[in-house]
RNA sequence: GGGCGUUUAGCUCAGUUGGCUAGAGCACCUGCCUUACAAGCAGGGGGUCAGAGGUUCGAGUCCUCUAACGCCCACCA
């Protein structure tokens, strides 16, 4: 039997610790059930978690639930993305180092044994939500296993000629000293200043630009205006003298130069922007680098080499000023791009990279989308939107540490390019001597590539990863592709992108039918909640202390699927309500049950109670309708209001049956007991997956040795009983509610307890035709034995009115003093 | 500048393919210790459904325009 009160910090772990014993959660390659998996997103292990994690995960980790209890052979696993720029700089800021300063594998190891401590805590606090993860599907980015398949993957596009190693223009970040991708760009906010700077024409005259980027002077190979700009007709093919540096550089027309813009006529460098890079291959400029990777000036700058960017900017504007060359300097404020982990703006050097090649198949990529669920389905357009106006492939290689090696090695006088067999992976070529000479020219003279993958390019496969992809591995042909990818709207153009590339490139196919799309939690107007924010009060443990992992569960599917939702702790107190309600509930019908052997459907009869079956029918079936399509909060809602409609309504007109059923006539206190029970054992079957510990505790205590299932979460979900609807049934229950209610108001409108019993009742029988249907429960309900039924106006006497039911009351027993 | 989303009670939000008098929870007010629960229960007040126009017998719901807010992208001389 339940006890007096119900201890979540007490049973939750309890609960947890049995899942696990029992392997409840376990997925079975052997099964013949249809196969549900999970493609969770591995965190990025750079932080602790916060309360916007447990907001996505929980949502998702209640879909697995779901799935389970639908019979389905549910694959849900859990993992950690470890490596990459992220895990770096937390590794470096925690043990206060420098990863270039040490040994690559020294760092390395720093970088693995910080992040086993965090992936420990980041397991406990999944635990301590209950989250039915299967922990033997776990893994970790940066092992072995994952390394072998990341490999692997870019070796398959190696050979399907879809990675290029390429020399060109790309963005890089002078503080990560890294090339970057266009998905890693924020943009924001900068001032700046807009000058005006006059250029001599050697063949005479002037012309004047505008430029926010002085210090890249020594770097101008060109000036552009529109070619329809009247006003710079004539100074067309002469040639200006760049100020300062004294080199000189042609006049040219290109239509994007924009008239409207400055002066019109715009200084081209190596590289401002990408339309530098544009007009550098369309116009093949030459290469003047100004800027080094470690962003200070180069010798071109002459007096200003060696400088910092920022500091050039400011030491070439005064020079320019003091020679009377600076004619204009205003302060602008204008968007530019930075690097979203350094927050260093973003350079473009040209730098050998590898590429995963995107431009030439945008198409495809875009068509992708439509082969795949999106729920929400407007979602879609945020990956159209990206693909479409992507400008660059994407970059995976990074000169940085610790990450997956790219498994190549070149020979330094053929530049042949050198791998590895697939047997061999994973490798890491700057431990490893590739094994034999030059297969083009036999040289010995060998280096290993020196670049480490983007962290995206490893996490991009975790389809892969989780079916073991040419591993020999039966998972493959039972997950591939994956149910359902659960992630978050700001990587869609990242994870999502990216999975579905790897996908579509290496096995032709989408990586899952479905993606689930979650919002952010946002603490107040637009502010997102970030690692790097104080969270100490909102921190997801402090919240499951105080509050228990089922309420703050019950949280996370108040919002509907991809809105972002406020934190308010408000909504804390509710989901408290709802647990304690739940087991108060379940305590008075379990109460009630013991003497029930075995529940009987058939044995329900009185109306009121089949109006119940009727109703929890629906109410199943619409939940159960609402959560195959991620609907979890619709579904919940549907759920809550019949439980609390069972509790408000229901239950106070069925107790004075329940407590004395020999009043009732024959059956009616059985028909009571098996319909409590189909609807104690129905509301925690929904229940279970928004919160499993509650709904267990409930389940064990008394439904478990009549059911035999384990745990409840491998009951069925319940889907509706067709047999069970009855509408007239149901017409009965609401005229007794409306009738209690009437009687509740009238109670309350004269200050009464509503236990308080009434001597007579008369109301009109057309307005309660079907009274004589629940006629016990209803009079019980109301405390009136006698309650009369008039069949006009006439003879109902002296009328009280309410809501336009018409009543008479009698006068209390207990005339209030 | 382009795209997507949102706008319903003081707050947070439901409202299916158009269809009784627009709902819930919180907050507020008034009562009630009632044999599951006072961490509870009952009752009540509170809304020009952002604005304008249109389609329709009928619009919170469909169409057009406008506004505000949020997000994504572009803009970066």
């Amino acid at each position: 039997m339940l006890p007096k009160k119900y201890k979540a910090k007490e049973s939750e772990p309890r609960w947890q610790k049995y899942w696990s014993e029992n392997n409840v959660f376990a997925f079975d390659p052997n099964s013949k059930s249809e196969v549900y998996s999970i493609d969770t997103p591995p965190p990025t292990v750079s932080g602790v978690l916060h309360i916007g994690h447990v907001y996505s995960y929980t949502q998702a980790e209640i879909v697995a639930r779901y799935q389970r209890m639908k019979g389905k052979n549910v694959f849900y696993p859990f993992g950690f993305d470890d490596n990459g720029l992220p895990t770096e700089r937390f590794v470096e800021k925690k043990n206060k180092v420098r990863g270039k300063d040490l040994k690559r594998s020294e760092f390395n190891d720093l970088c693995r044994t910080t992040v086993a401590e965090l992936e420990e805590q980041f397991r406990t606090m999944w635990s301590a939500l209950g989250f039915s993860a299967d922990w033997n599907l776990c893994y970790s980015t940066i092992e072995e296993n994952c390394q072998r398949i990341s490999q692997r993957s870019f070796l398959d596009l190696l050979k399907k000629g879809l990675v290029d190693y390429r020399e060109e223009p790309n963005m890089w970040c002078v503080t990560s000293q890294t090339a970057v991708a266009q998905a890693e760009l924020d943009s924001v906010e900068q001032e700046s200043t807009f000058n005006d700077l006059k250029f001599d024409i050697k063949e005479g005259g002037e012309i004047i630009i505008g430029t926010t980027r002085p210090e890249l002077l020594p770097s101008c190979v060109c000036i552009f205006v529109h070619p329809d700009d009247p006003r710079y007709k004539d100074r067309l093919g002469k040639t200006a003298i760049v100020p300062i540096f004294g080199h000189e550089v042609p006049i040219l027309a290109d239509e994007k130069a924009d008239m409207e813009k400055g002066t019109g006529a715009v200084m081209c460098c190596t590289f401002g922007d990408k339309t530098d890079i544009e007009w550098f291959k369309k116009h093949k400029l030459p290469l003047r680098v100004s800027i080094t990777p470690y962003g200070k000036m180069t010798d071109l700058a002459g007096q200003f080499a060696g400088l910092k960017i920022k500091e050039a900017r400011k030491a070439v504007l005064s020079k320019l000023n003091e020679d009377g060359i600076l004619l204009n300097s205003k302060s602008i404020v204008h968007a530019v791009n930075v690097h979203e982990r350094s927050g260093t703006e973003i350079e473009y050097l040209s730098t050998r990279q590898w590429f995963i090649k995107l431009m030439e198949r945008k198409d495809e990529l875009v068509a992708l989308a439509d082969k795949i669920e999106w729920y929400p389905a407007f979602m879609k357009q945020r990956y159209v939107h990206w693909v479409e106006n992507l400008g660059w492939d994407w970059c995976i290689s990074r000169q940085r540490f610790f990450g997956v090696p790219f498994p190549v090695w070149h020979c330094k006088d053929c530049c042949q390019m050198l791998l590895p067999e697939d047997s061999q992976l994973p490798v890491d070529p700057q431990e490893q001597a590739y094994p034999g000479e030059c297969t083009n020219c036999g040289s010995s003279n060998i280096e290993p590539d020196r670049n480490i993958m983007d962290t995206w390019a490893t996490s991009s496969v975790t389809p892969q990863i989780n079916y073991r992809w040419g591993e020999n591995d039966s998972r493959e042909e039972h997950l591939a592709p994956m149910s359902m990818r659960p992630q978050a709207h700001d990587i869609i153009r990242t994870w999502a992108f990216y999975t579905m590339v790897k996908a579509y490139y290496h096995q032709n196919d989408i990586p899952w039918k479905d993606i689930m799309i979650s919002g952010h939690v946002l603490y107040k107007k637009g502010q997102k909640i970030s690692k790097s924010k104080g969270n100490s009060k909102s921190g997801p443990e402090q919240l499951i202390d105080q509050y228990s992992a089922d309420v703050i569960r019950y949280w996370t599917a108040g919002a509907k699927l991809g809105s972002d939702c406020y934190f308010e702790e408000n909504e804390f107190k509710i989901a408290a309500k709802l647990v304690t309600k739940i087991f108060n509930a379940s305590k008075f019908a379990l109460m009630h049950l013991e003497s029930l052997e075995k529940f009987d459907e058939t044995k329900i009869t009185v109306a009121i109670d089949r109006a119940m079956m009727s109703r929890l029918s629906k109410t199943a079936s619409r939940a159960d309708q609402f959560l195959s399509q991620y609907e979890y909060s619709l579904a919940l809602s549907e759920i809550e209001g019949f439980f609390w409609d069972f509790c408000d309504n229901y239950m106070e007109l069925i107790k004075h049956r329940i407590y004395n059923p020999q009043e009732h006539g024959e059956g009616a206190g059985e028909s009571v007991q098996n319909s409590l029970y189909a609807i104690v054992y129905g509301v925690i079957r929904m229940l279970a997956p928004f919160i499993p510990h509650i709904t267990e505790e409930i389940y064990q205590a008394y439904f478990k040795q009549r059911e035999k299932h384990v745990s409840l979460h491998l009951a069925d979900y319940p889907n509706g009983k067709k047999s069970w609807v009855d509408e007239q049934a149901e017409k009965v229950y609401e005229e007794a509610c409306q009738f209690v209610a009437v009687v509740r108001k009238f109670k309350t409108e004269q200050r009464l307890s509503l236990n308080t019993e009434l001597t007579e009742i008369q109301y009109l029988r057309t307005q309660f035709g079907l009274f004589r249907e629940a006629q016990n429960d209803i009079q019980r309900a109301a405390r009136c034995d006698n309650v009369k039924a008039m069949d006009s106006l006439d003879d109902v006497g002296s009328l009280v009115e309410f809501e336009g039911k018409l009543l008479r009351i009698g006068n209390p027993i207990e005339e209030e003093a």
